[in-house]
DNA sequence: AGCGTGATGGTCT
DNA sequence: GACCATCACGCTA
C-alpha cells in the first residue's frame, strides 16, 4: 500500500448511490484500534436508491429510529443490527434529505489478517471467506453502532483511494436477499469486480 | 454445487 | 407478532 494514499473525503459520497457504489469498486477500506490496522479491499456493493426503491430501508421516504441517518448528508456511516446476531455496514450518499445509501458486501483482506481473523472466529479458518459477505466485514472489522452516523473522515474507519478499477473490469447484477421488494427485485443494482474471488458467495449462482 | 434450515433479537406496524 | 440488505452447517449427489 503506498503511504502517501489519500483519505477519501465526504464529498465523494455526495453524489447519486449508483455513481458511488461503482466508483467505490477497488476503494480501500480500513480500520485502526489498539490492535492494530486492518485493510479491506472493496470488491461488491449494491445501491440503495431511496425514496423510489421498493427494496431501500427509505421506500417512499420512510423515517424510522433505525434509518434516520440516511437522510443526513453523505458521507456518514449507516450501520444496523439484523438477526439479531450480526451488523451490516452501508455508506449514506447523496445530499441531505435525499436518503440513498450504499452497502458493502464483500472485500478483500489485504492487511491485518490476524485481526481479521481473530474477529471473525472461524471454525474452519478459509481466507476467501473472511470478508467476502457484509455481515463477515463487519464482524471482521469489529464493527458495531459505534460508528452509526459517524463521518467517514475520522481515523479509526475510513476509506483510501486504493486503486483503479475500469469499466470493463466491472459486472452489474440483481441485488441479494431483496425478494421482498415488487419493482426493484431485478435492477441491476449491484456491482462487482469481475473474476475476483473476494466477492460474495452467492454471486457465483447468478452467473 | 445447490438447497434447506436454525440461530437470534432489534425493529416495525 | 412477523419480519429481516446474514451466516454456517449439513444434507444430497
Amino acid at each position: 500500500m503506498k503511504p502517501d494514499m489519500k483519505k477519501i473525503k465526504r464529498e465523494f459520497f455526495q453524489k447519486s448511490a449508483l455513481k458511488v457504489a461503482r466508483n467505490m469498486l477497488g476503494k480501500y477500506l480500513v480500520r485502526e484500534t489498539s490492535e492494530g490496522k486492518c485493510v479491506l479491499k472493496i470488491v461488491e456493493t449494491e445501491a440503495y436508491m431511496g425514496v423510489d426503491d421498493d427494496a431501500s430501508h427509505s421506500y417512499r421516504g420512510r423515517l424510522t429510529d433505525r434509518n434516520k441517518v440516511m437522510y443526513e448528508n453523505g458521507g456518514v456511516f449507516y450501520i444496523y443490527s439484523i438477526y439479531g446476531i450480526y451488523y451490516c455496514l452501508n455508506v449514506v450518499t447523496n445530499k441531505k434529505n435525499i436518503p440513498q445509501a450504499v452497502f458493502i458486501r464483500a472485500a478483500e483482506p489485504l492487511e491485518g489478517v490476524e485481526i481479521l481473523k481473530k474477529n471473525r472466529n472461524m471454525n474452519n479458518f478459509n481466507f476467501l471467506h473472511l470478508a467476502n459477505g457484509p455481515s463477515k466485514i463487519a464482524q471482521a472489522l469489529g464493527l458495531n453502532k459505534e460508528f452509526y452516523g459517524r463521518s467517514v473522515e475520522n481515523n479509526r474507519l475510513y476509506f483510501l483511494e486504493g486503486e483503479k478499477v475500469s469499466s470493463k473490469e466491472i459486472a452489474l447484477a440483481p441485488r441479494i436477499n431483496i425478494d421482498y421488494a415488487q419493482c426493484a427485485k431485478d435492477y441491476p443494482w449491484r456491482f462487482f469486480i469481475k473474476g475476483n474471488k473476494f466477492i460474495s458467495k452467492k454471486q457465483f449462482y447468478s452467473l
